[in-house]
DNA sequence: TTAAATAATGAATGCGTATGCAAACATGCT
DNA sequence: AGCATGTTTGCATACGCATTCATTATTTAA
């Protein structure tokens, strides 16, 4: 029951243009079966009583609620994020489609918070930085929700994932690194339970495997605070790195910044440090970091698309796609002699 | 129509627990008039159909949806809003209410946008950096959706607002500039259409003027790259400022860089500089930026309270909040002798 | 033990829209 | 004019839940 002023509403609006209510929703129905004098006829009766057709109602009636579902974490702590959900939220209010926002701490349980999404009946829904658990996945599943994972890839059956190629970053990494002359590697960790982190220290440790090296490894937990830490530990081992690598820019400007302001190091003279992501920080001249740069807008346009064509049964099966990243080449990394800055691979 | 397959409903439920889709509708609605023994039953075929009440239908019938509308811009320009985003994510989430999520940028004309919330009859509306037109205010107050403006200060009738002393704040920064002998001043606006800006520019000239001094005002965009600029143009001036206040920090920052890195002016023996907000990376040990910190916590606690028990029709007319910053001394900005790197005013 | 009060239940209805269906209308053709 | 198409229209119903109201079961008071 309402506390609330009676909205004007079809079958009122229709009394007042003298027609069905029928009518009424038909003119506002594009490609409904309607002549064009009584679609005005209701238009205007619709002005005048500043009638809007209530989406609740025709959610509950055509069963589909134009509403995505996005869940994301890190929004103030990694400005990938903030990124990463401008482009989101843009691209889905172009195509039709509402967002219904949860932002949650990466240690949070989606268990709790994807139930509240499913019972507004959200078309689909889109994670980022955030774990499914297998149990969400399959009553996703049992309900028909197609599920997106951006920017993680948890193969499953069920979800499409859209993902840099984090491996191939790594690698890209450590060959810039090793043909610069480095000889002490580090790689600086966000955690030890996401895809990304751990696909970029894999790729990372890989290349320099094959050539005999083996990075230290030390947990930046993701954040500017926590690289900063870490780079003060690496710094303090007895044959400290003159390479580090990072999981994300945020914890390669925490390491920049130790690096300067906390251990008297230039960069890239002492030691020089990669990122990625390429967040826009990473241009500005304090930083001028070198990284592997995630190709966002299309990551997005993809993921979007595929969420979009499965709600609509216009695709099938989920996706799975990997596109590779581009080494941005700055100056917080020494360059392979011969080469100056710009753009490599 | 459906594509979509059937989810199990309140009836199915009832059938299967033996009683009537009544008694379902109470064992999900706290407080109904219910007996334990039968929610229990409920509760248990509810379990086995993996029936989750549809928050669509609730909304429908009880004319709450249960959703708030949040109008964001700049989300990836200036750190704050994010951070302003996720607390009040947060809030709301905690209370009980989901988040529609739309983000603008600044010139976007909101008039188009707020309809889309309205359609689904948000239970209110809260806006932060975007304007809202004095006919969409009229919209909503037509149809007794409360609306809130965060950060930002258009006396209206029928909105609340939450704000900071922008005015005390630019006379802060004023005063702490004279008292440090500075003579030569310049406020780095952000747009000369938003309260924030203007506000904060007004303070900061009016304690100037009181003291015979007029300050430069250049443009800066309210961004990183449209404040390195000002800086740049302010420091081709003939007699060029000696302190330099912005709007905001990301601008702050953006001034700051210019004069290090451009302009090869030291900060703040050549320069100070003051921002506003305190965004995490004013900490930071590469720009320790002097500003006026938002006590966004409290300024959002109170946002949500005002909005919620203006749904809740606990209070009945909006409510305009100023609260004052706090000036936080880094080393951007010169002290006045005798004064020490901490806490003032 | 009985009357009175209270708690629990189900039937029926409404929330505001979309849509299948059949009837009404218009159009073109022979 | 007569018929076959094709287009518009309104009626009736469904979507899934909350809630009122009248009824029945249960408890309390006397």
């Amino acid at each position: 029951m309402a506390g609330r002023k009676a909205n004007a509403n079809s079958t009122q609006v229709a009394k007042l243009a003298g027609v069905s209510q029928s009518a009424v929703s038909r003119a506002f129905t594009p490609g409904a079966s309607i002549a064009e004098s009584t679609r005005r006829k209701v238009l205007q009766a619709a002005r005048k009583l500043g009638y809007q057709p209530n989406a609740i109602a025709r959610s509950l009636s055509t069963k589909r609620s134009k509403m995505i579902g996005i869940v994301i974490a890190n929004v103030t702590t990694n400005p990938f994020y903030p990124e990463v959900l401008d482009a989101l939220s843009r691209q889905f209010q172009q195509r039709g489609q509402r967002v219904m926002l949860f932002v949650v701490t990466r240690d949070q349980n989606l268990d709790d918070i994807l139930p509240q999404l499913l019972e507004y009946r959200v078309d689909g829904i889109l994670l980022t930085a955030a774990t499914l658990s297998s149990a969400m996945a399959h009553e996703c599943a049992r309900l028909d929700v197609p599920v997106t994972l951006f920017n993680q890839s948890v193969p499953d059956a069920h979800a499409s994932s859209f993902c840099c190629d984090n491996i191939e970053g790594g690698r890209m990494a450590a060959r810039l690194f090793m043909k610069s002359g480095h000889h002490q590697f580090a790689f600086v960790a966000g955690s030890h339970d996401t895809s990304t982190s751990l696909e970029r220290e894999r790729g990372f440790r890989e290349e320099l495997n094959q050539h005999g090296f083996e990075p230290y490894i030390e947990m930046g937990k993701f954040s500017y605070q926590g690289a900063f830490e870490a780079a003060r530990r690496l710094m303090k081992l007895p044959k400290s790195p003159d390479a580090v690598f990072c999981a994300n820019d945020i914890m390669a400007i925490g390491v920049l910044d130790a690096l300067r302001h906390a251990e008297q190091k230039k960069v890239p003279e002492d030691v020089s440090v990669i990122g990625f992501d390429d967040i826009p920080m990473a241009a500005w001249p304090s930083y001028n970091l070198t990284t592997i740069r995630q190709p966002i807008e299309r990551m997005i346009d993809s993921a979007v698309n595929d969420l979009l064509d499965r709600i609509n049964q216009e695709t099938m099966y989920p996706k799975q796609e990997l596109v590779s990243g581009d080494l941005v080449v700055r100056s917080s990394a020494k360059l392979p002699s011969g080469l100056s800055s710009g753009w490599v691979i």
